[in-house]
DNA sequence: CCGGGTTGGTTGGAGTATCGAACCGACGCG
DNA sequence: CGCGTCGGTTCGATACTCCAACCAACCCGG
């Protein structure tokens, strides 16, 4: 919650989302540590982020509780990132953009997904009832009284 | 793919997708838009956005694809902004991105989400297979040779 | 017909963040 | 010893963002 007090706009989990990985190199950040690129410089290419910005950026994930820095050998001491249970919990979001971006915005999908050993066809369901989402049958109520 | 050409890092249609909604207010913007707020003041107070980044934003997704600016009265001309399919098809990440932040950033979720009328737990499962999605039976196959 | 309010922006200047390039220390390798 | 690698940090120029003010076009009340 503390996070949303400070924020302009509506109170949403969102808004507070993207307080933490909404800025320009995060999730691609998180999509290379996830590709299973753990060190500095493989994410730095990967990204294609300035130096400075990404250990910047680390810094913060790592704070957020979203990337975990591990070190892997002692002399001289160098470490790796890694996905807390946080930072696993976002690739859902990252498939979607992900998705988005097959669909939309590129001509054709630079990379696959592969489920088992068939491709990938995310369908969100309602754990609920099972049935596919639609958006039409989304609707929202408000928890706080602002 | 002509989008990708010019970008830094790795080929990846995420990286495509945040080119286009990946800054500070497009998503927010869009989550508005998708809440029935259509208008650009009523955008403007929902997202906490500056007058000129949002007009910028707007403008932008607008050029996109991702909103179209309808106009709704004649004297003095006036225009909204609606969802295209594109826009549309942005919800299930902002569902994704509200999931997140309501499990790892906020203590308690500001908003829910109903599905008819219970609460909307979403799962991804694979279209192919109808299996839940784990992380672990996801791989990735990268189509072009770069 | 005059003044004020609403809507949907645009403009200007100050402050802030981002960028690329250079630099750095600690080591390993030959 | 000199060079290369790795993981950063520091620097100065540039770009972007913010806020406040301004604006045009219209409506309404008096």
């Amino acid at each position: 919650m503390s996070v949303l007090e400070n924020l302009p706009g509506r109170h949403c989990s969102i808004a507070a989302s993207l307080e933490v990985v909404g800025d320009r190199w995060s999730l691609l950040a998180v999509r290379e540590v996830s590709f299973g690129n753990h060190r500095f410089t493989e994410i730095l290419e990967g990204t294609g982020a300035p130096r400075d910005r990404l250990a910047a950026r680390l810094k913060a994930l790592v704070a957020a509780g979203v990337l975990e820095r591990r070190r892997y050998q002692d002399a001289p001491p160098r470490f790796g990132y890694h996905l807390t249970a946080a930072g696993k919990d976002l690739l859902p979001v990252l498939r979607a953009l992900m998705a988005w971006g097959d669909r939309w915005v590129v001509d054709e999908p630079p990379v696959t997904l592969l489920h088992h050993d068939h491709e990938l066809v995310s369908e969100t369901v309602c754990a609920t009832c099972q049935e596919p989402v639609r958006n039409r049958d989304v609707t929202r109520r408000a928890n706080s009284p602002t």
